[in-house]
RNA sequence: CGGGGCGUGGCUCAGCCUGGUAGAGCGCUCGAUUUGGGAUCGAGAGGUCGGAUGUUCGAAUCAUCUCGCCCCGACCA
């Protein structure tokens, strides 16, 4: 195994998946376009969940489970949504394998021929909105608001981990009301329960805004998202809140009797975000030396390695850290104490900075005598000495100041490379660099394809609460009211 | 679906062209010395060379077929 990681400069790709590998997130695995997403990785993904989950109650959704199998007839029901997922779903046809009258192993018995096929979810609308039917009936039971936590497959040809996998964890959320004006209430609520949870938790800033009809959810009236800036220059898509007005209702027949005894469809709304947001973390932060963890997500915020040279002298450094170790667990700080004589510390630093540990202490015999310890930081990957007393204070301190600065620094990151564009010859050009455009669209589907054809760049989104501004469309010439934001995104 | 690459101990790979029955580094086990930025030495364990068929006295190596994964592109709610 080689040392260094791959340069982002050099190849950026192959430094994310080196990333991904070495600092022990995910493999590939046998399966085809599937990973193994392994204990330090999902150990992020679970603090993930937390803080989402966490708001997504305070937000009054309770969780639900829904089956992994959508019988095709009811994919069907929504005609747009059928259409949009089509080519990418995985298909039950068989339920029974027997031993292979011809050799050695199983066939598919031909005889065990499912009735009516099903399909592995690649979103659930179809089985839930089924569901809701038996579910709601009065005003009464409205709003239904349900969040599920799940896996769903959709057949990509090209895979990568994290970002786009056959198959990935999420959660959706999907709900029900009584008017359009709630449903949409809902869809933006969510949308920036997303955008809190990815600047506050992942402190990664992201752009809010709607979708254009050609980048909209399959059987959504309007698709809103968040979209965030990689180091490299693209756009990642990382969450989704969906307007799906009464399609989904009037698709399973879900009807409600308002208090005018008047039979409605009701309004929905669905939401996601999913392991996707992994590779936005990685992609967000990390540097050539590795991941680069905000502390609110880190599994373990805080290490502390021994420099010892046999037993006496470890036995006087843990008790001087216990302590220390003991305190900052009572402060809410995950810390590991590394004494693992299987490793030098030389060792242990790299290693802890690969995995992007935010908080890395040192405490030797010299620290000892004068009463002191090694601080780093993973951010800055800059160290100083400070006394050990009171340092569990400072270091709940410094925590929170890693995660404002990763912030800061992703912003900056953001703002240096968004550029407002005003003409063709410069948006072809600025587009090679990267980096979000705003520029005046026609609004028309046919521009956008074209642009899209000739610089792989596509709309990301039109941002919410942007100025209004007059100016024209930046490849038709067309006057515009409003600019969007266009990147190559992956 | 096109183009490329790869499949040999746990990992990364060499060996293949020019067939002779498997090697290195890392990791692993044991021991000793080490420990403030990826330690050193010594002794060990570990592989039906992705699979099938064929050619041959003999196949990791040649031929045919096949399976799988990765990368690039097309595609992508």
């Amino acid at each position: 195994m080689s040392k260094a990681l791959p340069k982002r400069s050099e190849n950026y790709s192959e430094w994310y998946n080196e990333l991904v590998k070495r600092a022990d997130l995910a493999e590939h695995s046998a399966v085809k376009g599937c990973m193994v997403i392994k204990p330090y990785g999902f150990a992020i993904w679970e603090k993930m969940q937390r803080a989402l989950d966490d708001m997504f109650k305070a937000t009054g959704h309770q969780n639900a489970y829904f089956p992994l199998f959508v019988p095709k007839s009811f994919l069907e029901k929504e005609e747009e949504h059928a259409e949009g997922f089509a080519k990418e779903c995985a298909v039950v046809t068989h339920y029974r394998l027997k031993a292979n009258p011809d050799g050695k192993g199983l066939i598919v018995d031909p005889d065990a021929k499912l009735e009516e096929e099903l399909i592995v979810r690649p979103t659930s609308e179809a089985v839930i909105w089924n569901t809701y039917k038996g579910w709601i009936q009065s005003w009464r039971d409205l709003p239904l608001l349900i969040n599920q936590w799940a896996n769903v497959v959709r057949w990509e040809m090209r895979t990568r981990i994290f970002l786009r996998t056959a198959e990935f964890l999420w959660q959706e959320g999907h709900t029900a009301h009584a008017t359009s004006e709630e449903a949409i209430e809902e869809t933006e609520k969510m949308l920036g329960v997303y955008a809190t949870f990815a600047e506050e938790w992942m402190a990664m800033p992201v752009l809010k805004g709607v979708k254009t009809p050609s980048e909209r959810f399959a059987g959504a009236v309007d698709t809103y998202c968040i979209e965030a800036l990689m180091q490299d220059g693209k756009a990642l898509q990382s969450g989704t809140s969906h307007f799906l007005g009464q399609n989904f209702a009037k698709s399973f027949d879900v009807k409600f009797v308002n208090k005018e005894n008047q039979t409605e469809f009701p309004w929905a709304t669905s939401w996601g975000v999913s392991t996707r947001l992994m590779g936005a973390l990685i992609m967000a932060h990390s540097d050539d030396n590795g991941l680069v963890l905000p502390p609110r997500l880190a599994p373990i915020q805080v290490v502390i390695v021994p420099i010892y040279r046999n037993e006496e002298d470890l036995a006087k450094i843990s008790e001087r850290a216990n302590p220390i170790i003991e305190k900052l667990k009572s402060l809410g700080v995950s810390v590991k104490y590394d004494f693992d004589d299987k490793f030098k510390p030389g060792y242990k630093f790299a290693e802890y900075e690969l995995r992007g540990v935010p908080v890395r202490l040192a405490i030797g015999m010299r620290d000892l005598e004068n009463g002191t310890v090694e601080v780093a930081r993973r951010d800055t990957l800059s160290k100083e000495t400070l006394a050990l007393d009171g340092i569990e204070d400072k270091i709940v301190a410094l925590l929170d100041e890693i995660q404002t600065n990763i912030y800061q620094k992703a912003l900056k990151f953001r703002e240096e490379n968004t550029f407002r564009v005003d003409t063709w010859e410069e948006f072809q050009e600025q587009i090679e660099k990267g980096g979000f455009i705003l520029a005046h669209w026609n609004g028309t589907d046919d521009t956008e394809e074209k642009i899209k054809a000739e610089t792989k760049a596509t709309i990301r989104c039109i941002p919410i609460g942007a100025a209004e501004e007059s100016g024209t469309c930046v490849y038709s010439g067309e006057p515009s009211q409003k600019r969007v934001v266009f990147a190559r995104s992956y």
